[in-house]
DNA sequence: GTATAATGATACCATAATTGTATCATTTGT
DNA sequence: ACAAATGATACAATTATGGTATCATTATAC
């Protein structure tokens, strides 16, 4: 996990805190001890990926745009990371000669598929209550 | 898993297919297409850390130090990529103050025990043999 | 209606990690 | 002695990460 994706996700959990409130990026770094330009930007992509939703003027600040339980730690590694990428072969420059049979492949592939489903189960909401 | 990892991997298995025989980075790089100085160092690496022997002068080269079903996937990570490590932490810099409580962290150590487990099982022989 | 406090957009910079190169010394089989 | 290999190590290029800076735009509060 990067520190965007950390970051980010730190944010949306105090966010979601907030029931309702909207919170600005400088209330934000008070709590979160962040570098504030770094965090305004990576709330504005989180805008633009309609995770947040964005007020403008003075005392905007952001929002929710979804349920918290609907907020995937897999969209935001999504976001910040690129695709999680099932590590298509070994050897990256030269196209793999046997990626079909590939039994390295096979094995990486079916732990990153389980991987995959249990970040699938985690939540902002869930991170909150506990469960 | 990064270049490194992947071209020692690549190598050992190759070597692993010479019963035997010793076998040179020159060789090697005919084979597997990778820049040489670079596959040297590799090598050299892993002749360090007792997973190669090495074989100096004319005609030399390498061989596995112990049988393929003895070279784990896990050890090669842990030679070029530094240990396993298990998400510390979310936030990296200042120390988190509920680091005993943290449930992502919990989940999180729990997925990567997982991985851990089933990487353990993949070593260069079940990479040769298939299974 | 204007000052203020916020976001939008974007370009830039610094550092570290990754990936790869170059070189010279040493060893050893022929 | 020579050739062909590794040992050791320093250097360089590229890319990814983490972070700054700036200016424009918008909306609220007074
Ligand atoms: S080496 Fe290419 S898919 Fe395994
Ligand atoms: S935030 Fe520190 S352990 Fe979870």
């Amino acid at each position: 996990m990067t520190r965007d994706t950390d970051y980010a996700l730190r944010a949306l959990c105090f966010i979601a805190g907030c029931k309702g409130k909207i919170v600005s990026v400088s209330k934000l770094v008070r709590v979160l001890k962040v570098p504030q330009p770094f965090l305004r930007k990576l709330l504005q992509i989180l805008s633009k990926k309609g995770i947040l939703k964005s007020y403008k003027g003075n005392s905007g600040g952001f929002l929710l745009n979804n349920d918290p339980g609907n907020i995937f730690l897999v969209d935001l590694i999504k976001i910040f990371q690129g695709p999680f990428i099932l590590n298509e072969c070994f050897l990256k420059k030269h196209p793999c000669p046997n990626i079909k049979r590939c039994i390295l492949r096979k094995k990486i592939t079916r732990i990153e598929e389980y991987v995959l489903k249990k970040l699938k189960g985690i939540t902002v909401s869930c991170l909150l209550k506990g469960d």
